[in-house]
Parts: structure tokens; C-alpha cells; sequence
DNA sequence: CCGCGATTATGACATTGTCAAGATTAGATT
DNA sequence: AATCTAATCTTGACAATGTCATAATCGCGG
């Protein structure tokens, strides 16, 4: 039986994924430390050594989140083909990923709640990021002009709109009328695509509307 | 002195006040029910009485939100002429809003501190974001075509836009970079005014190019 | 004048985050 | 191999917090 060695030997991970059920079951606001160093079989003060404070700890749990986040977007857009279509499966991944994992999602944006000043969150967001921008540069070159300033401003805007449909959804904001809660994610998806799609023209006026089947 | 007296009289408004107070000053993490209470004046447990909960109390603030949220929505509204400019303004309305009290913006849409299902919540919500809705409805009744279904995809489009726009910029995402709170604060909405600007053609295709100018 | 309902106060309790101080272990140094 | 040192984990303690039950006080209609 083992009783529990006093070095849990792996705590950091374990207290990690702690976290991420607690977050899961119970919400952001019910997460508690103490009870997250209870599920992971330690005393309530062991997270202080690895994460130093709770917000450390979420902001820990963050950088999982973007790294994930990056992965999934990445394995989308290595799914498609020409430049509009990879651009697209960016935008559709950040969203896939964000309704899936709602509460994951939440931590990674609540402020208040992150350091975030922390290297690690900076690194993470910022290459989480990169991916959505790359995206639509790689896009933008293949359509011919390349106009630094329209181009950030271009990705401003995809990124709002993706960041802003699914923070509205996840706050009950827009409301999808379906019952089982996989139809509700299939229907909300299913309409962030939507609105990418009508995001188009905007997006790439120089393809738009000759290449839209591209799109 | 007049020892305070056993009844506040109106103790409602004092806490909806002092809760603004705090949370502007320490933001929305450090809200403590009981100094608020404090600071009202009363004992921890009056606010019970008019919120029941502290997610009531918050609901209660958020509520004065939404409706100073669509006050001043239609405040810019109305100092706008024809209908393009007048949905533009809405959105900046909205902009500026979340630019210039971003805890009050935040505490609006914290979902899980708040409860959904408050019916003065609920009618607060939708009659600010039926303003916003309208006043795209209106732009596109006075451009011909009306199609309610994409009519409604381009109001959350929209909206997804200002409020993704907003959401990253008050979660520290979008930065900006310069000195003064002030200052930077303009170049956001500036910054915002150039994405609603670039959003044109998908909310407009049939004003788009040719009205340009009345956007 | 009385009493009743609406307000406010007090006491109590479990929980939480954080800190200080101590216990235990792993790994390098000698 | 013995020892030292730093990393890891535990325990004790404390102030705050949200919530509940119970008591106190007030305004007002009968």
C-alpha cells in the first residue's frame, strides 16, 4: 500500500491536471487550491512551492492552454490546402478549441486572475498568436500586395471576431436553441463558420469574390 | 453626530455605488461583499437582504451596465445622420463603453458570477443588444435587400467583432503601445473605428463600395 | 397603541489563501 | 560511503470571506 512517500515525486503535472478537472466539473470560480493539492495527494501548501501563488497556478495552467491551443490550430490549418482554406481552418480551429474546452478557455483570458507578466504566458500567447497571423499573411502574399499596417489590421479583425463568438457563446451570450449539449456545439460551430465565411470579403478583398469557393 | 440610524433608507443604491467604487479600484477579484457593506455603511449581512447572494448583488450591478451600455449606445446613435453612420456609431458606442469602464464592462459578462437567469437581467441584456441588432436591420432595410437570416449572421458578426475587439484589448491581448492611460485609450478606439471601417464590405456588401463614404 | 412586515445587526461556522517554521528526501561533494 | 545542501513537502496558525440562523430595530397601517 505504500503510504504515501513524503516526495510525491511528480506533483507539478498532478497538481496540473487537478486543476484542469476541478476547472472542468465545477468552473473557474469554484476551483479551489486547497482542494486541488487534496486531489492531487498532497498538503494544501505543496502548490505553493511550484507555482508560488494560486495565480501562479493558473497562470501555469494557462500556458497549457495556449500550447494546446497552438497545437490544434496548427493540425487544422496542416489539414488544408490553399492559403484561404488554411487561414480559414486557423479561425475554425481557435474556435473548435475554445467551445470544447470552454473553461480551459476562460482561464487562459481572465486577466485578473494570470500573471501576466510571466515569460512563459507571454511566450505562449505570443506563439499561439503567431500561428493565427502567419495564417493570414501566407494568404494575403498569395493574393499579391502585401500592406504591413492593413495586414495587422486584417488580423485584428479575424482575431476579434473568432475571440469575440466564442467568449459571447461561452457566457450564454448568443443563445443556440438545441438540446443535447454535442448538437449545441455542432450548431454553434457550424455558425462560427458561417461568419467567417461572411467575414470574407473583408478579409481578402483582392480574392474576394473570384476565388470565394475557396474559401 | 446622529449615531447611525437602524435603517440605512436606501441602502440599495449605496451599495450599487460602493461596489462600482471597489471594483474600479481593485478590480473585480478583490470585490469583497462584506466592505462593500462597509462602505455602505451597514453590517456584512445587509446586502443579503436586497441581493440575497453576492452573484445577486453582481447581477444587480451588472444590470446597471447593460442599461448604461444601451443609454449610451443611443446617445451615438442619435448624433448620427443616415443609417450606415448610425450603425457605425452604435458600434463605437459600444467601443467605448467597454474602453472606458472596463470593470464594470468585465463584471458584465463574467457569466459565472452572475445568474443568467435574473429576468431584470435577461431584459437588460437583450435590450441593449436589440439596439445594436436594429441598427444594422435598419442599414440594410434602407440598402434594399432584407433576408433575415443572414441579417441576423450579420449582427453577430458584428457584434462579435466589437466585442472580441474589446475583450482582447481589456484582457491585455491587444496592446497598445503608448505612455498615458489617456492616449491610450484614444488610439484603442481609434484602432476599433478602423477594424468597424475594414468590416464594411461583409456587414454592406450592397452599400460596399459605392456608399463607402457614409460608413 | 399595537403589531406586523420590512430592514438591519450579531454570532457562528466552514472554507479559503498565505505565511512561517519544521520535517523529510534526493543528489552532489568530499 | 558519510555528509552537506537544497529541493520538496507538511503542519500550524491567522485573517478574511460568504452564508446561515437568530435577534434587534424601525416604519406604518389597524
Amino acid at each position: 500500500m505504500a503510504n504515501k512517500p513524503y516526495h510525491h515525486g511528480a506533483l507539478r503535472p498532478a497538481l496540473l491536471r487537478a486543476v484542469a478537472e476541478m476547472v472542468a466539473e465545477k468552473g473557474i470560480e469554484q476551483l479551489s487550491l486547497r482542494e486541488c493539492a487534496r486531489r492531487a495527494g498532497a498538503s494544501w501548501s505543496a502548490p505553493a512551492h511550484h507555482f508560488g501563488d494560486k495565480t501562479g497556478m493558473l497562470t501555469a495552467f494557462a500556458v497549457e492552454g495556449f500550447t494546446r491551443l497552438k497545437a490544434h490550430m496548427e493540425a487544422r490549418r496542416d489539414a488544408s490546402g490553399n492559403p484561404a482554406r488554411r487561414a480559414a481552418a486557423v479561425g475554425e480551429g481557435y474556435l473548435e478549441f475554445a467551445l470544447r474546452n470552454p473553461e480551459h478557455f476562460r482561464v487562459m483570458f481572465r486577466a485578473e486572475r494570470l500573471n501576466e507578466r510571466d515569460p512563459d504566458y507571454r511566450a505562449a500567447t505570443r506563439a499561439a498568436f503567431r500561428v493565427l497571423e502567419d495564417a493570414i499573411r501566407e494568404c494575403e502574399a498569395a493574393a499579391g500586395a502585401i500592406d504591413e499596417s492593413t495586414l495587422r489590421e486584417r488580423c485584428l479583425l479575424a482575431w476579434s471576431v473568432v475571440h469575440g463568438f466564442a467568449t459571447l457563446c461561452l457566457e450564454g451570450a448568443i443563445v443556440i436553441g438545441a438540446r443535447g449539449a454535442k448538437t449545441r456545439l455542432r450548431q454553434s460551430l457550424e455558425l462560427g463558420r458561417s461568419l467567417l465565411r461572411l467575414l470574407g470579403p473583408s478579409l481578402f478583398p483582392v480574392y474576394w469574390p473570384s476565388k470565394k469557393e475557396g474559401f
